[in-house]
DNA sequence: CTAGTGCACTGGTCTGACCAGTAGGCTACG
DNA sequence: CGTAGCCTACTGGTCAGACCAGTGCACTAG
């Protein structure tokens, strides 16, 4: 018990060093968005490795939304800016094994966005402003399929002004799922014009609050609207669960 | 714009398909964790397909986190129960290339904690509280490496009572991407002890609140202690943005 | 009955080959 | 001279076959 403590060795693949390099370089910035790599039989040479061994670390790095190549391309892959489906992906997969709910979805958005608005209330401009007035308008004349567009830009716009990129991330990634998860139910919902009318008075007190600078207020009123909107798909000890956030 | 609306044939890949179907299969609980996946071998027969794509796709689903295949095992590629560290790393991923600062790290958990906090005080058990005070035993005894555990823990109790797996999730990911970025800075903090003592009290306090079911108290508690312990690696505008949730 | 050995199988890697597709230069035609 | 079309030299996607080191299990020798 008192010798050098040996960590036990895991066998490392050849194709997660490649794995390793490529992504540390992506990361660290010495390859930005829209660089090319060298071709396959390029790395192969690079690496000292076969050409199985470098496709099959590509598609790990594919999978994990760095890189993207295609067929016939006659550059190496290209290098990705960072987007969130990797996140979406792996979050939507929680929610099938884990069998998250639709309750415990909303009350994670009735969370993170009264947040976002909260920081929102100090930190809007105007430009925000009218970006949310903007995708309020869209919500009152888009058709069914408009609507949600015209929600996910109101919220998109309100979490950018609340200055949080990690919130701004998460909700949309949750909304993406939700819309996975319940599009067909709201859309054959018999209240479905109410529920939108309701929604976008809702959001218009929420920029008014927003302009008077109360974020309480606002916080209070994306709750209760992200209540309203979804409380009747919800199984009552959900609701009940989600009350608790309503003060 | 009044004719049929093509949809763009992306081609689809011969691994992509191996990759949906057995993914599919993962899914929908026709695989459960544990089980086993027919060898490699096994698998090119079956999906009529080489064996550098069936190899090709494990590789996907292995970076998916849904398998593990280990050289030698004589049964194939082993089902794996979700586990985070997929969403782990690809939000660290977004922390790196999106350049996440850590106040918006702890302001994500500002939030989300005292959420978890508020929804625990409603249903706490009597097992979550000695959880939870077993932990905090453990973050008196600990040394700098234990405390971080410990504190771990508590947190984690708190997000079980709370009952909301997405926020347990999400806030145990974050919590990890944080200790990657500052646990070097944090352990050379001069002020380390008492900022440890001082933790541990507030932590009990949130104990006691939460026995006493007063959620909205034990709320403002963890978002001040989170606040207290991070505040000095903070430049002073993110100071200030994260005192924006301080009521 | 146990300890030890071997075998049959696994995943990891490499080589080499072929295909379909792309981009860009080249050619031939207008 | 300009351009339309072809041609070639690549690309990534896929397959086949081989070898290796490692594993688990059945079998065997003690």
């Amino acid at each position: 018990m008192g010798g050098p403590r040996f960590e036990p060795v895991r066998a490392v693949r050849a194709y997660e060093r490649v794995v390793e390099q490529i992504e540390e370089a992506v990361e660290s910035g010495a390859l930005t968005p829209g660089e090319r790599l060298p071709s396959e039989r390029e790395l192969m040479v690079q690496f000292s490795v076969g050409r199985s061994t470098v496709r099959e670390a590509l598609r790990v790095l594919q999978a994990r939304g760095l890189v993207r190549s295609r067929p016939g391309d006659p550059n190496g892959a290209e290098v990705l800016p960072f987007s969130p489906v990797v996140l979406k992906k792996s979050m939507t997969t929680l929610a099938r094994v884990s069998e998250l709910s639709l309750g415990e979805l909303v009350q994670f958005r009735m969370v993170l966005d009264a947040a976002a608005v909260l920081l929102a209330a100090r930190l809007r401009t105007e430009e925000h402003l009218a970006e949310m007035a903007a995708a309020v308008d869209d919500m009152k004349a888009a058709d069914a399929a408009g609507f949600g567009a015209a929600d996910a830009a109101f919220h998109d716009a309100v979490a950018r002004a609340g200055g949080n990129k990690l919130i701004q991330v998460c909700t949309d990634v949750v909304r993406a799922v939700m819309v996975g998860l319940v599009e067909d139910r709201l859309a054959r919902a018999p209240d479905r014009e109410a529920l939108m009318r309701r929604s976008v008075a809702h959001h218009e007190d929420v920029i008014a609050a927003l302009r008077a600078g109360d974020g309480p207020l606002a916080a209070r009123l994306t709750r209760q609207s992200m209540y309203d909107y979804y409380a009747g798909h919800l199984p009552a000890e959900e609701r009940a669960a989600l009350r608790a956030l309503l003060e």
